[in-house]
DNA sequence: TAGAACAGTTCCATTATTCGGAACTTAGTC
DNA sequence: GACTAAGTTCCGAATAATGGAACTGTTCTA
């Protein structure tokens, strides 16, 4: 499950049709073929084919007003990736019960180069809707769970992954430099969870803690999050030994079953 | 949003790689090497060099066992194909107004060479998790939301998708030959929505209605869907005016809005 | 504990695909 | 009706994928 950082130019014929792929499909804004290869190093020619190969295989469609879309082939993929992961239904059970415990949002994720995938959540209320956040990729440097994956990391990896960050100011919270991040990452280590204090987005907080094991070949981390309002950081503080307590069950079990013996 | 049937073994570089990553995504169990290795055409070295590639790209992920699972990168993707699609945020409040008439679950889909993709659900308790279906495929033999979608198809597709069906008897009241499911069709757009009798599951049933406009160049549908002891055939037929009616209201949107005229 | 069988990986000359500049077609403008 | 821009097609050259065979490491078995 552990993967390299995806911000790669793309090597190989595949690594080139996925690098498009995702420039079409992170865009937030419909692109025709000119705004396209305004973004793309591509040749015209060449990315023309590039394109009709990603439509012919359903992974964009290509729409009546010549503007391209993510294809319905990238949600079928997902629905299996989403249902058969392992690691999230061995988690699952925790997560409810942590919920339990706190009331609030739980989220599972895990560390995929710069980035934290969620790949799981419980809330009572759908206030927001349910999938919005599942498969969405957060930064590190301001999440709990960013943070919480990180002290976890091996120090070589950690510095290359810091090393690698470029940092963006979410809220006036958000630590955008590699030695406050280094500082608040030192805390979390010692402590054993992390904090995110509106640093991603202004009145929402969290705790978290990571989630990795000897033989578990990824970092991941689960959260429980709330609006400022309700949850002070003195409620956080209440919550984090039992955020420990369930990763520590999460990854004394993955690293059971998912481990390299067996 | 128009696609092929998808089953074409694979043309062309990415078509090869994509069919593989299907091939192993689909699999119920875990998979090796040489698992695959049997499954798939290709001789060693090719196959090998292929599944390195996915791996490298995170569209696959080589677990410390050796066997592969999906990769990460296939929910980042389906995360922003998800929440961008435009036909899905054009329907959503229409699912919510149907489900608060209804009371029942209600499904939104499009159909994708032969089978129906889901794209959005609105339920009112998290009996089943919810996204367990979002990106799932279905027969469309079988379902209210497929039958309904192929009623609404120009004849000379019908035809050619119910030629290419294979048929799979999945409960009692499953329709397993062209010539009932064409029969059921036919009902189907005479009245203007269709009916799962418990067809797919058992004790499940639901009606649904298509949805598709001139311009639009995709067919759907939305269905509300329920338990047997609790949803009479009397029942949903009480409903279908209500789900033909937003559905219309959904076609006509998104045909103003996805249409070839901006 | 040797040795056989198997799983996984690497190598490299051959072959097939992709590349990309340029020509071509279509749609929209003045 | 000429002009401009957007989108599409073509084809020799460049590049990447192919797949048989050799290699390495691991797991059975006698």
């Amino acid at each position: 499950m552990l993967e390299g950082n995806g911000s790669e130019g793309g090597t190989g014929t595949l690594g080139k049709a996925l690098a498009l792929l995702d420039l079409v499909v992170a865009s937030d804004r419909p692109l025709r073929f000119t705004d396209i290869l305004a973004l793309s190093p591509q040749p015209r020619g060449t990315l023309h084919r590039q394109l009709s190969h990603l439509v012919e295989e359903g992974l964009l469609s290509l729409r009546a007003d010549l503007t391209y879309e993510p294809g319905l082939r990238l949600l079928k993929f997902a629905a299996r990736a989403w249902s058969g992961n392992q690691f999230r239904v061995i988690a699952e059970p925790y997560l409810h019960r942590l919920h339990e415990e706190a009331g609030e949002t739980v989220h599972l994720g895990v560390l995929r180069g710069q980035e934290v995938i969620y790949l799981d959540k419980v809330e009572s209320r759908q206030t927001v809707r349910m999938q919005s956040q599942i498969g969405n990729a957060s930064p590190v440097y301001c999440t709990g769970l960013g943070k919480a994956a990180l002290s976890a990391l091996p120090v070589e990896v950690l510095e290359e992954t810091i090393a690698g960050l470029s940092f963006q100011k979410f809220t006036a919270h958000t630590l955008t430099d590699g030695q406050s991040l280094k500082r608040d990452l030192d805390e979390a280590r010692r402590v054993g969870h992390a904090f995110d204090r509106e640093e991603h987005e202004a009145e929402i907080r969290c705790v978290a803690a990571p989630i990795h094991a000897p033989g578990l070949s990824f970092v991941g981390g689960i959260s429980v999050t709330g609006p400022a309002y309700r949850v002070t950081m003195a409620q956080l503080e209440n919550w984090a030994p039992a955020v420990r307590r369930i990763a520590a069950g999460i990854s004394e079990e993955a690293a059971l079953k998912l481990g390299p013996g067996r």
